[in-house]
DNA sequence: TGTGATTGTCACTTAAGATGATTATATTCG
DNA sequence: CGAATATAATCATCTTAAGTGACAATCACA
């Protein structure tokens, strides 16, 4: 590819990475949105329930600082899978203030299903890719995402959801 | 990478492409929504202008269906740029209904600006790649973002725009 | 000619996150 | 000890952006 097109690619817009990545991102979430559907769940809700699949009995400020969530909507986020049976908050061992989340029983039923879902959707979002070119993409996904002022495994990609 | 590593990955989110795709380009258009702050234009704006200076003279759903913005949505973006004096809508030559859109001569003036943060844009987001894994991840990119049932250059990616 | 479709507009609704105040509890320090 | 300050969670409110349905003007076509 010589300079030459790539400065014609890059007034089409889809000729830029960030545009891409944005758009990409965008279907990418909605559709897993669509997916997760049925299970009555939105992918941030998913997001939520694999760290407290890894940390029990977090307070929702420590979810939410994980999560890159502000605790007020972290209020709202625990309500959701409060009302599902997903999760329960429970008395925080050493501080009366703080609520101790932990996932339900049935929640660790789900998780499993909900797992195969995001198998189901990255394997749909990645098949026009063989398996060499599948790693070359996820990695260098991760080294754009490993870039310093980037805490790890945060989201505002929780945002993307919309179902 | 072996089997093992790639499925303890997959539960980190962050080991998920559809994850980091999406978080990715919210990121991105939300700085890029900065950059282009003081220019008094969103993401949306910058794109739909970038579709107006190679298409004068569009009606309003057309533009729309090229970009998959709904009709009652193009109202109040074509009503932003006119605020700032970047469009205007003239008589269709032969649709009384429709207005034909044109870029103003502020508007060419203003663009190659909007580009070249475009570019400073892209460069810090791939700041950590060298040339060739540039390359790479943009090819990659682009046959992701042309698989069938998407339209080409069209974006649910003027979404995540947030100044 | 008249019937149905299309263009742009507007008013209304919905969804989601941000903000600020409030209550209960914890921590710090004089 | 006890007062001042900070923190956890909640709630009410605001803003923003998109989706919906209704409408007038105009077009297309039978």
């Amino acid at each position: 590819m010589t300079k030459d097109t790539d400065a014609a690619n890059a007034t089409t817009l889809s000729g830029r990475a960030g545009f891409l990545l944005s758009e990409l991102g965008s279907r990418s979430a909605g559709r897993f949105a669509v997916r997760l559907g049925p299970l009555g769940i939105a992918p941030k809700h998913y997001g939520l329930m694999e760290l407290l699949s890894r940390n029990e009995g977090l307070t929702q400020q420590q979810l939410g600082t994980t999560l890159g969530i502000h605790r007020n909507v972290m209020v709202g986020l625990v309500d959701d899978l409060e009302k599902r049976g997903l999760a329960e908050r429970r008395r925080h061992p050493t501080d009366r203030r703080a609520h101790a989340i932990h996932l339900t029983e049935s929640a660790r039923g789900l998780l499993p299903l909900a797992r195969s879902i995001a198998d189901e959707h990255e394997t749909e979002l990645l098949s026009v890719l063989d398996g060499p070119e599948r790693a070359q993409l996820l990695a260098l996904l991760q080294r754009l995402a490993a870039q310093p002022g980037r805490p790890a495994d945060v989201h505002p990609g929780l945002r993307g959801s919309r179902p």
